[in-house]
DNA sequence: GTCTATAAGGGGATAGAC
DNA sequence: GTCTATCCCCTTATAGAC
């Protein structure tokens, strides 16, 4: 029935951890091979390319997003924010692979201090030691800000800037409203 | 007063045009050169290593960006939000070299796909033509989720997801309320 | 299934001529 | 300032023995 055989998920749990501790980009098949205790060749008995790898790793999760998107209806409002929070949350390892450690960030050090700058950025508007759930706010308003200058670069700044400072306000909800 | 040289400032463009188009990691110093139509040890003369022309290139962004973080009082509210968004919005071309586009997301074409989900997504939210600040308020929602799942994965799930859910229709305001 | 050995290619980087 | 030529290292990938 062709079980993927112990030594083939090995590789798969032992790539996936290097993967999240340092990106795919920043992880070599030599790297996985020692962490694993076999040779690079061995790899190569269980997969037949680096990129057949990564895709068995990644691929479901791909599949699963398309199939969500593909299968959904349209009006749906909160639910359709849940269900999509389940399944991102559900993958937040694969994602945070993919998207937490490309390596100019490594080279130099932008991963660290780019959280550390919301960090502090969320302290100064909601003080030293927000809620859990002030902080999880804070976290979609200035994220999704960031994804806005990226997304929507194409539209005219004010148009961007007016919406994407409401949101993120309206995001962090009644904490955010500390001006006069 | 050693004013960049014509051919040093061609270098960061053509590398920036590069980095722009297919990120960072996916940029050799001979793509460089030969877009630009000399070769590789003349980038040399300029620039002593490829570091240093990543870093010339970005360096000024993160500088800009911890002096921000560093020079701002508590309890700013909007204001705080708004000249965050106006330095993010300066360096977006930056901010999307560095995040748009890791080797693994090309690779398996996730880059195109990723923002093609969010849009489907936003059309089953929003209907097929929604304004632009509807999509603009629906990339924070969705965007700022994603970063969520990512910077809070060592709490609850529950409690990360009543706060994203909440932030994130509240950052979609009076369209995403059409549920029940 | 796993090994040793090695090919084949690309990357960054340097030497030295012009 | 820019070139040709080259070096060195690391990567993916393969051949063939055990």
């Amino acid at each position: 029935m062709a079980r993927p055989s112990d030594t083939k998920i090995r590789i798969q749990a032992t790539a996936r951890e290097l993967f999240l501790e340092q990106g795919v980009q920043n992880t070599s098949l030599k790297q996985i091979s020692d962490r694993l205790g076999i040779t690079k060749p061995a790899l190569y008995y269980h997969f037949s390319s680096r990129e057949e790898l990564v895709r068995s790793i990644l691929q479901p999760v791909v599949a699963e997003l398309e199939a969500f998107v593909a299968g959904r209806e349209p009006g749906e409002g909160r639910r359709l924010l849940e269900d999509y929070f389940d399944l991102i949350w559900h993958y937040r390892e694969e994602i945070a692979m993919v998207l937490h450690a490309p390596t100019v960030l490594v080279e130099l050090d932008l991963v660290d201090r780019m959280w550390l700058w919301r960090k502090e950025l969320t302290t100064l508007l909601l003080g030293p030691a927000p809620s859990d759930a002030a902080r999880i706010r804070a976290t979609v308003a200035f994220g999704g800000m960031s994804d806005c200058v990226v997304e929507h670069a194409d539209l005219p700044r004010d148009v961007v800037k007016a919406a994407a400072v409401d949101a993120a306000l309206a995001a962090l909800g009644p904490l955010g409203r500390t001006d006069p």
